[in-house]
DNA sequence: AATGAATGAGATTTCATTCAT
DNA sequence: AATGAATGAAATCTCATTCAT
């Protein structure tokens, strides 16, 4: 069994390497631009194998897409932080996600494939955004229950929070090739949540 | 000089055709998918003609983009329209220029094009986005003159009542291969002018 | 008639520049080198045009090779020089010739075009090579008959000279892309003569 | 090993299959003329082959030439020939090396690639003409040390040699489409030779 | 006669994918 | 399982030549 485990080891090595550079090439060139034969260069392995885990470019390219899909760390608020801190911090962190994920990149190269691959599309949207607005309405929810926040539809103001924030920083960025977060944001951050405590907040 | 007008007619037109056709095509296959034979054909003519015409893929690409970029107009609103009423429609007609435009389609391609390129990609940003933004922001800036907005920042105003509309009707388009104008926006678009009203109406 | 003459005036003048822009693209560029447009582009002629004056770019090459092919002047040379002198001259002047002419340019691209129009160089090479034996073995021949040179093959003679010549200046220029007459070629060319008088003179 | 054997030398073959089929139809349709599609052909490998060891046309085209630059086998002679035999022997060789190679054919493409590869013409020239210059002027300088023939600059002796024979035998050759030695060029040749000694003998 | 525009037929080159071992 | 080599199919672009006026 031994033998057996190494070898698996040594595939599955193969397998991790191959994703890392497919994940790499697709996010420097897009999905025609990357060259299945540079991928396996990259990965230290011959296309022939790059095939051998992955039947087609398009599948490496969905697990790739797919393999970026962790789950997303909300990070503990301290308990005597002002409401409008902790608002800050969450949305704060979410920009920070983004651009530490290079989400901007990946939803680019999503988004042109679009018409080729909906299916994928339909996926990433759902489990990068649609899942992500949940996770902040559920916070949002809560703090209606505990009162601090008026009753509202918790989805439709955490896309009012969102859309200016993806607004100010992430629509640029996906026009322009940016990969840094952007500097100074927590202001403009604070000026959104400041506007919407005004509306919700009780 | 009827020769001259004749010929110069003819070849206009199918300037204009491979225009279309390459429209077409892009938005439908996106760059590297459309085929310069297949734009050809479709617009009826042969390749070397499409090369004269265009001296390559990308200046065709590029021809392509500019051409969508018309002028949005802004329609007149009736004198004894309310306040909340008049923004509903103008952000209305943003959206339904939006999707008349195709411009979700063409954003895409757009997108999928920024490592490849940048330079069209900023100029669709400015010409597309920003320009919008500052139409917008030009229309706010003449109601807080008026007094009939609060004196804020109208380029972040803006962005809030966009973003939140974005969140909700061209974000999900931009991943689902959508073309059609959503209904029903008129109601989303109305709670989010609410909502700036209560911040910024006086 | 007048305006007959004019007219056939303006066409010769078509005829002529046309001819000249093949010269100078074909020589440049060799024949698959040259472009058809950019030849008419030169001439400041359509193609079309240029396809009415020679119905294909062979032909107009073929035409360009032939017009090239002068009558070569041979100087008269003063009664009182010295035999090596006059010889010595003569030899220069056939290499100047050459250079004047551009005529290594013109033997690369017939030589280039030996599988595909024998014709051409078999012509080019009587009349640009043979002929010139032949003015010199004439020479050769008088002067034999003068009783300054021994009996002996005039055409061997002239070969002997002439190779020589050719492999110190044109040879290498056929490979070097040299238009320039090479200088202090006079000094080789003596030496030359030098030889073929102990050789055959009286 | 057995494996990567076997696939050397398969890979070894195609290689040198498609050299093969590349000098043949270079020499046969020079550079533009001849087609990389049907040089993969004749060498019965797909396009995609031929490029994968040649990476452009030009490069094929370079290896090409440079494959035809074998060593030159200067045969020893016998002891008691004369030296005019010896030198007769030895030029003839020349000749028939020259025809073997098919070297006109190849000096003539090469030629005809001046303008667009004169690196190449610079090499070929080098290797092919000087190298064979220096090749004789060394047999010459032995003669001339062994006293046999008179001192004198042997590179100027070495052309006055090879350029008559050239001016008889090659420089036709090269407008003629000729790839047979010529007959009875070991008269001209012993010609030549016998001035030669008369000028340089001892 | 002259021309601006058009084109059919190819040229070179690339790439996702498979084969033989 | 892994691979080096091979490939069919296609893509972009060019060019000599013709057409419509």
């Amino acid at each position: 069994m031994g033998l057996e485990e190494y070898r698996r080891s040594v595939s599955e090595n193969k397998h991790a390497a191959i994703l890392k550079a497919g994940r790499k090439h697709f996010l420097e060139h897009g999905y025609s631009g990357a060259a299945a034969a540079d991928i396996a260069r990259e990965a230290d392995v011959s296309t022939a194998t790059l095939y051998k885990h992955f039947s087609s470019k398009e599948e490496l390219f969905v697990a790739v897409v797919k393999d970026a899909d962790h789950e997303e760390e909300i990070p503990p608020f301290p308990d005597n932080a002002s409401l409008e801190d902790t608002m800050v911090a969450v949305l704060n962190n979410y920009l920070i996600t983004h651009f530490e994920k290079n989400a901007t990149a990946l939803l680019r190269i999503v988004i042109a494939e679009v018409p080729g691959a909906p299916d994928l599309a339909r996926d990433t949207f759902n489990e990068f955004i649609v899942s992500r607005y949940q996770k902040l309405a559920d916070i949002v929810d809560q703090l209606i229950a505990h009162g601090t926040l008026k009753p509202h539809d918790s989805h439709f103001g955490v896309r009012l929070l969102i859309g200016a924030i993806k607004e100010h920083y992430i629509w640029p960025a996906l026009f322009d090739n940016k990969t840094t977060m952007p500097e100074h944001a927590e202001d403009v951050i604070r000026q959104v949540v400041k506007d919407y405590l005004r509306l919700y907040g009780t």
